[in-house]
DNA sequence: AATGAATGAGGCTTCATTCAT
DNA sequence: TATGAATGAAGCCTCATTCAT
């Protein structure tokens, strides 16, 4: 029972790891369920007992990488001495580019089917086992209370962010146009500075 | 002779005018080349004469769109009486909001097909017959010379700002995540006011 | 279980047949797999489950089809009380010979697509199954033997017959060029003859 | 007019060595009209001015290849001292085998398309304008007389031997199977001397 | 729960042939 | 004569999905 149980978890397991194998190296439109099934090496039917297309699997793949990547960024975050919300924000992005440069094809990957919907989702996953359902969303309203800061609309501002990271990282990461990533850091790290600026400044007052 | 040239022409446009029609309403994964072929009323062979397959006639559709929607912003704003190469921009910028606002198909197309450097491409299309040639790109930098400014790295504020309304109205005008297009729209322009900002300073200087 | 793997079998079977009968009539280049699957009634994704083209049926069927002719000659000649290497060989070529003329598609169809390489293949293939496993190229060695025979090079001697006979009988049985095979016959059993006396002489000591 | 004339018969020479080149490259199969036009720079339909599809070209092909073999061994045989049937028929096959192992693809072209009937054509054909309109056919004849050899059926024995010489040359030529074209060609020759010697006998007796 | 053989709709692409110029 | 754009039938092959075991 207990056995069959975990049985069947190792096959969903083996599944998923082996769709985002494939999606990142042949790209979602190129990977067919066979493929996915062959090289899990399980039988096809067996795919549907578990997700009901490749794109439910994309769509939880996703969200979950995008998750766990913020998850690794927090901890890296947290074993290091720097506190500050900015500081500790760019801290994250740059963690998480550092990531992306290694990773071309997930870049694609999260880039093409990341929308903001599915976005929040990963941001309300929890962080990590230990920290006891701790969520990024949270810990990021945390960071704002616990460096005292204030911002009138700290959602749309994360929203701004996120944006115009994702935008510009995918250009440069992938194409290296208008240059390189490396080369643009310091340019968005400094629109980033300036977003926190016009935040902390409030907004709200000419929002309406 | 001219007739036959004529005709030819007639065709591809058919082609091209059904593609995208057909990318808009049922997406391109959906679309088909029978259907393509079949709404323009030509055989099938034919759009094999023209495209080499229906990702051909995607970016080339892309790139034109995107450049259709400058010319039309930038000769919008010649009607006007604004001066000042920000105040130029953001009139674009709302401009192009606008229309898309109300064609959300075209913000899907777009969103998920342009890249920095079919992007660039649109930029350098000669924006209309009857401005001699001149491209968007150009327009832009006579913008910053007539109002006197300067800017260090102006394709590089350029990609930031592009980068950033791209991304944020993708998901606000499809999504309303995390607020309506009309909601975020004050932030937005506030923000690209910042990255102005930004560069007038001169980021040049702690840029390496 | 039985009868599943027993379900497979028998479509793989008419496919196979099928391809054969319309090879037959239609010939390769004008049979399709459609054809093929429609008249075999199965569906045309089963084709691929067990052939990766029609070329691939065609080669499995040459083979198949020459190694039945031998099989069935060596048949007719165990029925008889002939003896001797040189009458059993020109027994059985004149059993197959016979065959083929009254089948002209099957002519064409081994005569096109025999390399000696697949030939030798349906050579080594079982005689058949009350046979242990016997071959026609085995029971031509003990042929040899029995009649205390010696060639130098049983299998170039072979060869040259093989050559021979199929390119002769291609045209008289086709085109009645130059002459029917009836009228041919003698001549060519002559000529085989004269290969076997030369291959009894010894053509190693001057084949160098 | 003439220049008219002239630049007709270009066109379908270039049509017709264009044709063969891409035979000869890609095989028949997948050499396609617009292939050859393409290459052979005219148009379409210019090809089916002086065509009626490509298997006519292949046939008229065929039938000048394999006459051109013939007439450039003839050449060379006139231009040794050799005489006697045998050896000057023997000189003038080892020296079209010497040739087509230089040339592979001239071998399954002729092998795949050459009937006998198409061949006999080949041997009609004019050896070359110098020697008067004289062909291959007629050529073997006065050889024969003028070496005071008396065959009963030459026609046969040439039958017989064009198509030893055609199927064995094509396998060991192609397959290196059973062995070599260099390690066959004394087993070769030593049949056809046989063959030689049974028709000499005289087989009209018995081949009725 | 798991299998994997079978399905067949439907996509893509090629290419011989025509015909108006 | 020569052209080459246009045709559209026809072929190949894939693959998501089902269902009997």
């Amino acid at each position: 029972m207990n056995k069959l149980e975990h049985n069947k978890q190792l096959k969903k397991e083996a599944l998923f790891n082996t769709a985002f194998e494939l999606f990142m190296t042949k790209g979602i439109n190129k990977t067919t369920i066979s493929d996915i099934v062959q090289k899990a090496g399980v039988a096809k039917g067996t795919f549907y007992l578990y997700f009901s297309d490749k794109y439910d699997v994309r769509n939880k793949l996703v969200s979950k990488k995008a998750g766990e990547l913020f998850t690794k960024g927090y901890k890296e975050l947290k074993a290091t001495q720097i506190t500050g919300t900015e500081d500790s924000v760019i801290y994250i992005i740059d963690y998480i580019i550092n990531e992306l440069q290694q990773d071309k094809a997930l870049v694609t990957f999260i880039a093409k089917n990341l929308s903001w919907g599915i976005f929040r989702a990963a941001l309300n996953t929890p962080i990590a086992a230990e920290e006891n359902g701790l969520n990024f969303y949270d810990s990021f309203t945390n960071l704002i209370e616990e460096n005292g800061d204030h911002f009138d609309n700290p959602e749309i501002m994360l929203f701004t962010i996120v944006e115009l990271v994702g935008g510009t990282c995918h250009n440069c990461i992938l194409y290296h146009e208008p240059l390189t990533m490396d080369e643009y850091k310091p340019f968005l790290y400094d629109t980033i500075h300036g977003i926190f600026q016009q935040h902390r400044k409030g907004m709200s007052s000419q929002s309406q």
